[in-house]
DNA sequence: GTCTATAACCGGATAGAC
DNA sequence: GTCTATCCGGTTATAGAC
């Protein structure tokens, strides 16, 4: 609409995107270091050198400042994960590889991805891994696990095919569910669960190619076909709930990154 | 130390027992009314009429409130189950049915059972499902599905009979987690699951035991063998996250059996 | 109109007197 | 067991600076 002339030669950032991130990294750097609850918005807003009230201009709540993590550790799968993808051949080997990425690379945010967790299990946050702000995030993994399969050595029934990315994705949830609340030394049991269900998934995939398991397959075809087909039909009423004012956006901002 | 000598022909509660019940149950009712977040807790001190500091000294926190609707829920949920148990014979349709039960008398719950399940989540908050303080709730849930089982015309192979009652509360877990994302009216979606499902499981469990699955049996078992092996190993230094005093065990404690 | 700061408000939680 | 007074931290109202 306006013009916004945007001074072509000055300093690429405005003085608000300075600031923004000047409060993003010092929240990012408080959270690793004293984790979510500790974490106060005074302490953020003393370490970014500004007003308490002006870290909530720029961001709506203290949670919000999390979202940031989001994205980067998305990122950052997909980049380990490139090499794997590229070089191994193996079914069972690439899942496995692909896990453990997003284990590595998940690991700094261990201690407080808790909090992320429990704010992304509220169906009505925008950060809900099923919801339809989180779409993009969403198909970006599971084209990741379509890859998986695809470039791997692995034969699927064609019954299975159209929905084995889905299926690995939510398999994928389940692990870092797991990962959440595993407080073993290294993630040891998280590790574990991955070497073994790994192997189970492969098997699991390769049996259900059998004769058999026709009756089976079709079952579950038609589970998914069903699920899918019947919209959310959203029930109006429901006032009764945490009333925030919490515009639908959240997400919407073009998050830099 | 003192006598506290009991008077033994006065009413059984004493008084203790009558204020904590008083406060629990204004609590569930402003629950109902007003959702986890609009309920304060002075609001409740004040409907039970007692002071904030007294709600306290009853109740750690106010989410060990609501876990008096966990209890009840679930006492409710075993009440409707005793005349299914009690009649129906087949597998299938004993856990659909039971699984139905659980909807309906979740259903009250449903329009901030989302807040709940947020909280839920959390793995430091005792209402997680897997955490120490849940762990009655929890064995008694396993119980019911151990019932299920075992007043069924199913042949489950001896391989995975031990182990059968907690998948099948990990697959009721897993229903509730799809009932709270559910909007539909009638909970219709989250019904088609559960019509599903439990024809899938069944015939898993079925398929389970021919000898062609022995691998699969053998490495699934290996799985779960391995994970309940290893205790938690709670990681010391962490005191970056919220401190809270939850003992370690989780799921360590031998699981009743 | 974009940005920033100060001073509250509100509610969960706690200390300590009675 | 029960209360009052207070703390503490997320959040907001609002006034003003650039």
């Amino acid at each position: 609409m306006t013009s916004t002339p945007e001074p072509e030669t000055a300093t690429r950032t405005t003085k608000g995107e300075r600031t923004k991130a000047r409060i993003l990294d010092a929240s990012l750097e408080l959270f690793m270091d004293l984790g979510f609850e500790k974490t106060t918005m005074r302490k953020v807003a003393e370490r970014a050198d500004v007003s308490v009230g002006n870290a909530y201009y720029y961001f709506e709540s203290k949670e919000h400042l999390v979202q940031g993590f989001y994205g980067r550790s998305d990122e950052d799968h997909h980049v380990a994960c490139a090499p794997i993808l590229a070089t191994e051949t193996s079914f069972k080997r690439r899942l496995e590889k692909v896990l453990e990425a997003k284990l590595d690379t998940s690991e700094p945010y261990h201690h407080f991805s808790g909090l992320l967790f429990k704010t992304a299990a509220d169906p009505a946050s925008p950060l809900n891994p099923f919801s339809a702000e989180s779409q993009p995030v969403r198909d970006h993994s599971v084209a990741l696990m379509r890859e998986v399969v695809e470039g791997s050595d692995i034969k699927v029934h064609k019954d299975l095919a159209d929905d084995l990315p889905d299926l690995l994705w939510l398999y994928m949830m389940g692990v870092i569910l797991f990962w959440i609340h595993d407080t073993s030394t290294g993630r040891a049991r998280t590790r574990r669960l991955v070497a073994h269900t790994t192997g189970l998934v492969t098997q699991l995939i390769r049996l259900s190619g059998l004769p058999l398991m026709g009756p089976l397959r079709r079952r579950a075809k038609r589970l998914l076909v069903d699920l899918r087909a019947a919209p959310d039909e959203e029930i109006v009423a429901g006032a009764s709930d945490g009333g925030n004012s919490r515009a639908v956006d959240t997400t919407s901002g073009p998050d830099e990154r």
